[in-house]
DNA sequence: ACCTGAATTGGAACCGATTCCAAACCCTAC
DNA sequence: GTAGGGTTTGGAATCGGTTCCAATTCAGGT
């Protein structure tokens, strides 16, 4: 039962320990007749290194932590997605982390958890504090942002309110004079900087267009589908209902799709729609969108974490790696039943 | 920079190492005023026990490790999500070992990165071998199967015979006489089994009803969006189609909604059709299916690897526990436009 | 006052690797 | 023949915990 160590395959071997973690090292100054005697006993008795003794003595724990709030929410898991098709190939492990409620759980994980495990963190959608920065750092926990900023970290991001431009201008485009903005409401801590920043584009899209924000058509509802179907149909009211509704997440915007067809409204006939992450689901149901590169951000951001791995030293100037939104133009606000 | 170790905690509060240890496992045998002396030394220095050293001395890593074959596929998101879920309330963490592409990696995986390093492993949808099975025992891994099975292990299971069954009996009993079958090639190890199973049940609740099964009917395509389509596309050609298919799971049912759209089909009203999963998206798009408890059996999973941990000794009989599947009729199979 | 046993504490050994200094070895050059 | 240099190798110290045995303390009983 117990396992094979390093003396062991030093003794069958007949050299000492030292020269094993050499050849497992692939560290130089073994001679080659050496390097292979260990070798041939290292397979004979089915030696694997034990990573914990290893983290130890080395200080490599070879571990990244993935630090996600709601792994329940499918950009999420998309981001994820993408970390995990980089780190496949890198000699990382990656441990999960799901910040499920609480705001206050990132500290408790930073702490408790993912200090003292990883090497490194990956950071989504969640912008630590200075003092969680400042912890990190002491640690020498390595980090990197996905969806959010820190001026001290290296980040990939998108530039949210100009997506929020993006699918407001696209929706005035088309003639549509009330328009509606479906959010989330911020949350305390004011750590979810996204659905708010889409708020702000869409806000700011409206001004440019010399339109008043009516605050009857601004809703804000927990993040979800079920919420947003409840808030829509509220805003969808028959008296003074909105044309348009930009929906700050797919998801939500599939509530909203929910909605109107309980209501029996056409869309985009009675009421047009469009969301925000061009999630797989929006193809399928012809939901227009703001397309986000879910799956890329995760994988930009590994790639940027094992980067910064590499370099010994803390980088000068921190590298801000910024996506490009594209608008994806779907039935939801152009009806093509028309066309043919 | 250096972290804080037990030892120092110990110099502040004048006791032993051991002492330290004790009072940080909450052992017995501690008086209340020292075990109060050490806790505001270890509150005071800020220490964070190490828990590679931890895992070193005690044996215990407290890691678990869920080895997931294709993260890409909704449904195994979906039973991770289950046992994020149930983990989060223990002391244990998850690392996430992707099965990507190769069926050879399972053993790859099981060697190199979780053994060593994970105290158990939660493995999904992936058949182990006897010899993996020998190998996990002998490096005391404790392990528990979900949606695939294993004499000697834990596992939670559907019965995917059952569920063809139900499937297809859902259209014959609707009329169809001509059910074709879309499933995935069976790998070359024979290791996903589900959509096998699937068809089998196909084919027994055809036999049952007196049918013959019609080899054209029978599809095979690898588990994805786009090949299901093009696999529907040829299975649709106008010539002597089916009158509905069965679809062995939703993401392949998607594909074929598509290729109906594409050939200018009506679904039900050409061609019935129903998937298998319950993904989230099936909602949505009004796709008929079969019930899978994806997230439940994640969670049943986690809660079985947890309560075989705590079990000191190997169970004398190996608990399955079985989920029942349930048939989800929406808009695909039966059209609710004839009944308004 | 002394003995016994339980409760508490001290501290060495150990887990399985890495790391680094010193020792041993082998050649070549003088 | 030997000094000198570069390779290889040996092995002790170390990382930061747990564990367990021995030592100490203290209360109660006689």
């Amino acid at each position: 039962m117990r396992s094979v160590s390093i003396r062991d395959v030093a003794a069958a071997a007949g050299v000492a320990v030292g020269t094993v973690s050499r050849v497992l090292n692939d560290a130089p100054g073994v001679a080659p007749s050496t390097r292979e005697r260990v070798q041939a006993s290292i397979s004979v008795l089915g030696y694997r290194p034990n990573r914990h003794a290893r983290a130890l003595s080395s200080g490599k724990t070879h571990v990244i932590g993935a630090v996600v709030p709601f792994f329940t929410h499918p950009s999420a898991v998309e981001r994820l997605r993408g970390a995990v098709s980089v780190l496949e190939g890198s000699p990382y492990d990656l441990v999960l982390y799901n910040v499920g409620t609480t705001v206050q759980r990132l500290q408790h994980l930073a702490h408790r958890g993912a200090i003292g495990r990883a090497d490194a963190l990956l950071v989504m959608s969640l912008a630590p504090t200075d003092a969680e920065v400042a912890d990190l750092d002491a640690a020498g926990v390595r980090c990197v942002l996905v969806d959010c900023e820190h001026p001290a970290l290296p980040r990939v991001v998108t530039d949210d309110v100009a997506g929020g431009r993006m699918a407001t201008e696209h929706l005035l485009t088309l003639g549509h004079q009330r328009v509606a903005f479906l959010g989330e409401p911020s949350d305390p801590a004011r750590r979810f900087v996204a659905a708010r920043q889409r708020e702000i584009g869409y806000r700011e899209a409206l001004a440019a267009a010399g339109l008043e924000v009516e605050d009857a058509l601004v809703r804000h509802a927990p993040h979800g589908w079920a919420s947003a179907r409840d808030a829509a149909t509220a805003l969808l009211a028959p008296h003074e209902r909105p044309s348009a509704i930009f929906a700050s997440s797919d998801t939500q915007a599939l509530g909203v799709l929910e909605a109107a067809a309980t209501l029996g409204l056409d869309v985009p006939g009675d009421v047009a729609l469009i969301g925000f992450d061009d999630l797989e689901v929006a193809a399928h149901v012809g939901l227009s969108t703001v397309r986000q590169p879910l799956r890329e951000s995760g994988a930009v951001g590994a790639q940027l974490l094992l980067d910064v791995l590499d370099a010994p030293a803390k980088l000068d100037d921190v590298p801000e790696i910024r996506l490009e939104l594209e608008l994806v133009a779907r039935r939801t606000t152009i009806d093509d039943r028309s066309t043919t």
